[in-house]
This record gives C-alpha cells, structure tokens and sequence, in this order.
DNA sequence: CGGCCTTTTGTGCAGGCAGTCAAAAAGTCG
DNA sequence: CGACTTTTTGACTGCCTGCACAAAAGGCCG
C-alpha cells in the first residue's frame, strides 16, 4: 500500500538467497544472526525488518529452496524417457559431494536438514517438509504412472510405491553423502535401483 | 590405577543410556547441559567429570547407538533367509513414527541425525558415521552375497550395490519417517524394494 | 521546501549457554 | 585415627544469542 519512506538499501530476493547458502550450508543452528548480517552485508535491524525474526527467515530460505528444486524436478520429468531423468535426480546428489570439499559449500538437501534439525520442535518447518515430500511424490508417481502405461517401468508396484522409495532414496543418499561418500559406489547403488524399476 | 577415593554415586552406563534417549530425541543442539543434569538426577561437574564436554558425551552416546544397533543387525541376518529379515529392517523406521507422537520419544535413526547435525563441523562425529555406514554396508553385503548364492536374491546388481541401495533407503526413510509417514504407502514402498530384490 | 513514512544504523539488554572451580563429602589405606 | 584420592555439590563466570529500540537518514508528495 504506502509506497512512501525511505527505499530498502538492499535486493530482498538477493539477500534471501544468500541467507539460503549459508543457512544451508552451515544448518539452522550453527548459523548465527550475527554470521548472517556480516555475510549480507546489512545491519541487525534491517534483518529483522525484512524477514521478521531468524526462525522465520529460515523457513522463508526453506521455501525458496524447495520452490527452485521442485521447478527443475517437474521440468526434468516432463518429457522425454523417464528413468534417465530418474537417474540424473539421484545421481546429483551422489555427485555433488565431490565439490563439497571447501567449508561453505552447501550439502545434502535442505529439505533433509531441515527435517532432521527443526521438524521434531518446529511445527511450521514439518509442514513446509511434509508439503515438499507430497509435493515430490506426486511429481514423480504422476511421471512414473506415463512410463508405466508406456512400458518404459515395470508394473510390479504402483507409481505411488516407486515415487515413494525414490524419495526415501534420495533423501537417504543426500543425508549418507554429507559423510562422504565413494562416488562410484554410489552410483552403482543409484544404477542398481533404475534398472530394478526398468519393465 | 588409583582405586581410592570418593566412589562414584551414579551408574554411568545408566546415565549414557539416559543421556542417548534425550539426544536421540531431541538432537544434539536442542538438548542442553541444563536438560541432561535434570534428566539424568546429578550435578553438573559430576558430569563433566565422568563424560569431558558436551560434545564427547554425545559421541559417546551415538557409539552406544551404534554399537547396539549394529549388534541388532547382524544378528537378524546371521540366519535364515535374507530377504524377510531385510524386510523388517526397513519396515521398523517405518512403523516407529506411530509412537513417535510424543514429545520425547526418540524419532530416526540417530546415525542419521548425527550426519545432518554434526557432520559438517565434526570431524570426529564424521569418522564415527562413515564407519558405521561402512559396517551397516559391509554386514548388509556379505548377506547379499550368501543370498545371491543361494538363489534368493538377484544377481542383476552386486552385493555392494544392493547393500549401498539399502543403506540410502533406509536413512532416508528413517528421515522422511520424522516429518510424519503414511505408514501403509512407506510399507508399500519397502516392499516394492525387497521384491526388486528378489532373484 | 516541509511534513510524512519507512528503512537504516548501532547500541543496549536480558537470558541462556557451556564450562569452571573451590570446598565439602565419602570412601581407602597405612 | 588421619592422610590421601576421587567425586559431589552448587555457585559462579564470561560469552554469545536473538531481539528491541531510539535516533538519524533517505526518498516521495503536497
């Protein structure tokens, strides 16, 4: 409404996300607010004007991230063989510990860190994880449900099944990848459960 | 050495065991010094005393985790068919969210809370996960391997792999399991793996 | 130009945290 | 009984946390 008063000194959706890296990266608790304004590059009271208190930019940063990943998800799937694409969605995260060498570098998915450090306390964050997993499920079974029909995935179980063990999988490999993790193992894993789903 | 001296006026093996519950519910973060004196009916420097930092004793208690753990694996694959017992290895994570309503009830795989929380700062919290992911893979595999032997499950993929595939699987369930679990689709999902197996 | 509205800036604050320490207590051994 | 060793006890400390607030500043509108 009032479009009047001082301007913000800084790009909202910028600082959001860089508040996701870090938050990401270091989790919920280990990052301080006092980390976040240095690394954004603003003050205190600016913060908590824009976002409201730290729990609050979590969830915010939480929502963007899902919101990113749930785009490239659906977009991967839409067309084309699916189990590639399948494969590609478990694959990166099995790759991914290979740059996460340097502190800083995010790991795992946010969605799984969440769960683990804020779901058993924080109401809110177990809807927002909840609402990401049904999100995902009903992606992937939607995606699976075509290939079944088309004859690209064995009808040995329901899409809903599969959708869910994919989820479990690559939950399960995000979380396992952040303690390191033989790559090619992984994959191996990885390859092992696509041809499993292959008709 | 020195076996004089006041004698200790608590069971430590007890007060671990104690100590494991309240972490494992709530997480290393969440639980403070002040939480594990009340629960635990002693005072702090006795537990400063007996267990070094906050820090050493939650090591301690993801060991005690682990250890308990590991022994409850390996003995429900020594025998008998590998498939069923595997099948309820899954399927437990899947079912204990029905208790889990509580507060304070343990939700998880502590192994896994343990990764998200610790592991990205943790050294030492980092070598005591990779070596139980390397124990559950390795106990897991060499099952594989008799029941690939023995006709029970398929060769379509390598123990290791099978083993790898299950370790993801179950982490990730035992994670998405914490934000609240359709019971009955995690079962189907379970069983949609143990049947891939299949030979 | 001057009132208005909003953001910025930086300090200030109460609370909770992990960890420390000195004195008292409870055993053992000579 | 009295020296010795270890544990208990409970108060204490310094730090860091998330958060509040008052004053200044910046841009718009009449």
């Amino acid at each position: 409404m009032a479009r009047t008063g001082r301007p913000r000194a800084f790009d909202k959706d910028q600082a959001l996300e860089r508040a996701l890296l870090l938050f990401w990266s270091r989790g919920y608790g280990a990052t301080s607010v006092q980390d976040l304004v240095d690394a954004l590059t603003l003050e205190r009271g600016s913060l908590y004007g824009a976002f409201g208190d730290k729990r609050q930019f979590y969830l915010a940063a939480v929502q963007l991230y899902w919101d990113t990943y749930e785009r490239q998800l659906a977009t991967a799937l839409e067309a084309g063989p699916v189990l590639p694409a399948l494969r590609e969605v478990l694959a990166n995260p099995a790759r991914a510990q290979e740059y996460a060498s340097d502190v800083g570098v995010p790991q795992g998915c946010m969605i799984g860190n969440t769960t683990a450090e804020l779901v058993p306390q924080d109401a809110e964050a177990r809807e927002i994880v909840a609402r990401s997993h049904a999100r995902f499920t009903q992606i992937v079974a939607d995606a699976l449900r075509r290939a079944q029909a088309s004859g690209e995935v064995t009808q040995a179980a329901t899409p809903e099944a599969q959708a869910q063990l994919l989820l479990f999988t690559v939950q399960g490999l995000s979380l396992v990848s952040r303690a390191g993790l033989d790559t090619a193992a992984a994959l191996a894993a990885v390859d092992a459960l696509i041809d499993a789903l292959r008709a």
